[in-house]
DNA sequence: ACTAACTCAGACACTAACGTCTGACTTAGA
DNA sequence: TCTAAGTCAGACGTTAGTGTCTGAGTTAGT
């Protein structure tokens, strides 16, 4: 079980409030997954809560979004370093981390989209701890010959990132079965890094 | 150079106004492409023409949406087949294929997020000319050995255009160079599909 | 050179969403 | 039990976008 994400020493609150709070980026990360452009009366109904309330805790949209953002960054790194990137062999270290992730990271689907609407360097700058787990996975794949080098690192990442997304889309359009879908993601992420059809090493 | 897309026998215009039907929509898939909400005004500014001379020709923006798709769709399912997906080896007819679609493609990122907002089958229903061009080089690949048989076919295809939008992204967002990125790309998207990182022949 | 098609300019009504506010009610927590 | 924190209910002004309309000016094509 990952560690869960430490919050920021706020201002205390009653265990209501917390409770609303996390009612609300809940239904917020349902909402705007399905639409990315769901308004803050429609994420308020899904939380079962009145729009001011929403308001209370988030004076403004970006607010609210930005903070589903961090949750939704901090869930995925400790999902991402539970699964111990560092350790054994990298192929089967890349495997083990994107099926942990896959799940949590497609949740989040619409976070990328809409924060990629945002020109914002600071935004795109929070992404890196997640990324700055699996860097070192990748850069290690590649000197010992497991991920091909003739591409850079920096599209690796992106690409790996794209394919999680294409799955769980295809899950959530239901054209695929959940339980195919995670072994197809694995099998071509790997694949598509670099190494060939035949290696079958254990998968975790 | 391929055959350029065919319009249905619509009522006969002034030239004029088939230019600035042209203007509109090549303004609109551009505004579309940074901003997928971007307004009609917008899209009208971008055109060098009055808001009022878009509606005149396209409605309704869902019209002018699928105009554009249609545009789309059409275009890429020419360069595509302009490619010859169905001669030689599949691998190779792999890289042609991508290699001559992904930036026509990429120029249609966000339509893809666009229609996939409508739950509409029948858009849904459009994109197969484009893919229907494409599964018979699965289908062909993964019968000869070239392509991993292991994963659906339908996957294949939803994770090659998730890598094609990835790859514009990239270039979008000048991560990458422009040069650069193609060969990752086909590289990336070989890899992906079955062929592992030593299988070198030749390159269109 | 004439006319129908087209464009421009700008106003209009309508809608949907954002964010603010007030006052009454309820509940967590000391 | 008492009170501050929180929620509800609903109204309000504001902004931004859609789609419609009118009337005056331009241009393509015969």
């Amino acid at each position: 079980m990952p560690t869960m994400a430490r919050t920021q020493p706020t201002k205390p609150r009653r265990a209501d409030a917390e409770h609303s709070i996390a009612r609300i980026q809940d239904a917020a990360i349902d909402a705007l997954a399905t639409d990315p452009d769901a308004s803050m009366a429609e994420i308020a109904r899904q939380a079962g809560v009145v729009r001011a309330t929403v308001y209370k805790h988030f004076p403004t949209r970006e607010d609210l979004i930005a903070a589903i953002t961090q949750r939704a960054i901090a869930e995925v790194t400790d999902v991402i370093a539970a699964a111990s990137p560092e350790q054994g062999d990298a192929t089967d270290a890349l495997r083990r981390v994107i099926a942990a992730a896959w799940r949590t990271l497609g949740r989040f689907h619409a976070l990328v989209a809409i924060n990629a609407q945002v020109p914002n360097p600071e935004l795109r700058a929070r992404h890196d701890p997640a990324l700055a787990l699996l860097e070192p996975l990748i850069v290690r794949g590649r000197r010992d010959g497991s991920f091909r080098p003739d591409v850079p690192a920096e599209w690796h990442l992106s690409m790996i990132l794209a394919l999680v997304h294409a799955a769980s889309g295809e899950l959530r359009a239901g054209r695929l079965a959940a339980d195919r879908i995670e072994a197809a993601l694995v099998a071509t992420v790997v694949g598509a890094v670099g190494g060939g059809p035949g290696r079958t090493t254990t998968t975790a």
